[in-house]
DNA sequence: TTGCTTTTGTTGCAAATGCAACTATCATGG
DNA sequence: CCATGATAGTTGCATTTGCAACAAAAGCAA
């Protein structure tokens, strides 16, 4: 096989991945300051932004397996960051709620997450952030 | 802070790694029939594209850290898919180059990867490819 | 109802991971 | 030349991870 049937720099899912690499290594700092872990930054994310999530939700949300989530979310819990009840509609499920710390520890990373975000899109033509979004939506949606 | 200032469906770093995701989810089934791992993957991807790496250039291409790096490496040479030897020029540095029989598992793997990308990339317009490439590249750039 | 399947979540356990500490080598400034 | 700092790689060790196996609850078909 010829090397230049293969090249990774026009290869989308190696860009993708070193794009993302890139923003974990920009926002790393400001995770630590929090202490808080880049997995229980996508959960207290999630969970910010849905309201109320059940544990497997979360999963497919962050792309966490659901016994290391279960781990997780005790260890935030146990650190007063969320809470965790069963449902009444169905007894099965554990919902997921930020407490006052969690949302206060949230909102002080999102300014942050959403600096990393400017930075990381600086210099783009006006509409190519949409361009990319609708890009990367229907990429997703192939896959599904 | 209010729930629309910070909308995850509109966050690229939320994006890309959902995207991500769904790539390694479709292509879990090829690596696993070659029992080659994700992290493997991308040495052998980075490896057959180069040639010939050092294992501190292998960390840069795949994000893998130097130590788990180290180990991987080892298991691989074990298993006959790359060998090590000391670089001539700076003999503190391991050159790393795969064997026949790592290229042969890295060639069946290169066309199922390319078929996942395919799909992924299924009814994007002309020039949507190279639009989104483009619009990585200048992202990766920003962050560096 | 009963039996079978699916879904949600937890835990055991082995393997993978990543930070520190360390050795060896190279590069640079006096 | 030597001294200092940077770089490449390995290993110790504690933590994290994820696959299996499991229990409990729900859904579904007859």
């Amino acid at each position: 096989m010829d090397r230049s049937e293969f090249d990774l720099d026009r290869f989308t899912p190696y860009l993708l991945n070193r794009v993302a690499g890139r923003i974990v290594t920009a926002f790393e700092a400001d995770l630590a300051a929090q202490d808080v872990s880049l997995g229980q930054w996508r959960v207290l994310a999630s969970v910010w932004h849905e309201g109320e999530l059940m544990q497997t939700e979360i999963s497919r949300h962050t792309s966490i397996d659901t016994s290391t989530l279960s781990r997780m979310l005790a260890g935030m819990e146990k650190r007063g960051l969320l809470k965790r009840e069963k449902s009444h509609e169905d007894s099965r499920a554990v919902l997921v709620r930020l407490t006052a710390k969690g949302k206060k520890i949230t909102e002080t990373l999102i300014p942050q997450a959403m600096a990393v975000e400017a930075a990381a899109q600086e210099g783009l033509a006006p509409g190519d952030v949409a361009k990319l979004h609708s890009l990367l939506r229907r990429i997703y949606a192939n896959l599904t």
